[in-house]
DNA sequence: GAATGATCCGTAGCGTGCTACGTTTTATGA
DNA sequence: TCATAAAACGTAGCACGCTACGGATCATTC
């Protein structure tokens, strides 16, 4: 018998998996896969602090879905918001001290997890690898989220 | 600047577009993407109808995300519960003609997500993406979902 | 200046995933 | 046989995506 493997399930199981390796690792920093990827995105932002329209952009996510994570962060006291005075309608996202603490443990979450998911992978491999999937996301129409750059504003 | 391609979001990027894709296309029967996944399923089972638990672990899902959608299929009519007389605690999964209508659409619909995911690969590179992938779920701990025999059963 | 449109945010409501717990039924073992 | 374990399902409650609205503020244009 003939198991044909087919695309769409494994991106689904490559991504449940992959959020739910991080939301275990997250949990001890009181975070989930999620909350932790905006606060990686934040710690980045070393220039103005953003508001959520650039997380929306950044990670292509609704208002909504990127509103309620943040909600969640204030709730627990990882972010603050506070009105931008230049334009009333932003609120700016600043990070507080419990934020602060966990930015060193993120990102050693996310390297590992990179790492870990082509760890057998030789580097010609890890490179087409990584061809093959912004092929993919381009055919389905999508533009990959822009990742982190380093020490630079996402802008 | 070297933006570094990060793997994890590119899951999510990836799942997303293939969801969305599939959200739209389905809706024109009713569906949803993974009310159609399961459709597609039961449609596959040719031997004894399935109960809940199957469909758990053919797609690697937890019970009350399966439980979940099939009480939505129902309340819709495309399928109907019938408890298994051998064994009360198992509700076996029956399709009803509304569901049985759609199931050439859903076949196709699948097929072509797989020919656009890969459209512009060589053979050749569809397979080895098809072994990165398999290589990358892998190395996170996971196991591909099973896929759609033909017309066998799934067990 | 006042009206219009764009931008940013807030909220309601829903689908789909999860964990954690309880219920019923079946299987097992002293 | 009767108690206990295992298996299947049900439900509560939550996180996180989405669409579809509406409100407040800015920008533009007359």
């Amino acid at each position: 018998m003939v198991l044909k493997q087919h695309f769409g399930p494994r991106f689904r199981i490559l991504h449940w998996c992959n959020d739910q390796i991080l939301n275990e690792a997250f949990a001890q920093m009181d975070l989930t896969a999620s909350q932790g990827m905006i606060m990686g995105y934040l710690a980045h932002r070393t220039s103005r602090p953003p508001c959520a329209k650039d997380i929306e952009e950044h990670f292509r996510l609704s208002h909504p879905s990127v509103s309620g994570t943040l909600s969640r962060l204030e709730k627990k006291g990882f972010i603050e918001f506070r009105p931008d005075e230049q334009d009333r309608r932003c609120k700016r996202i600043y990070i507080l001290p419990k934020g602060i603490q966990c930015h060193e443990q993120i990102e050693q979450l996310f390297a590992s997890m990179e790492q870990r998911v082509v760890s057998d992978f030789t580097p010609e491999e890890r490179e087409q690898f990584s061809q093959f999937l912004n092929r993919a996301i381009q055919n389905m129409g999508g533009s990959p989220c822009k990742t982190y750059p380093k020490e630079e504003d996402c802008q």
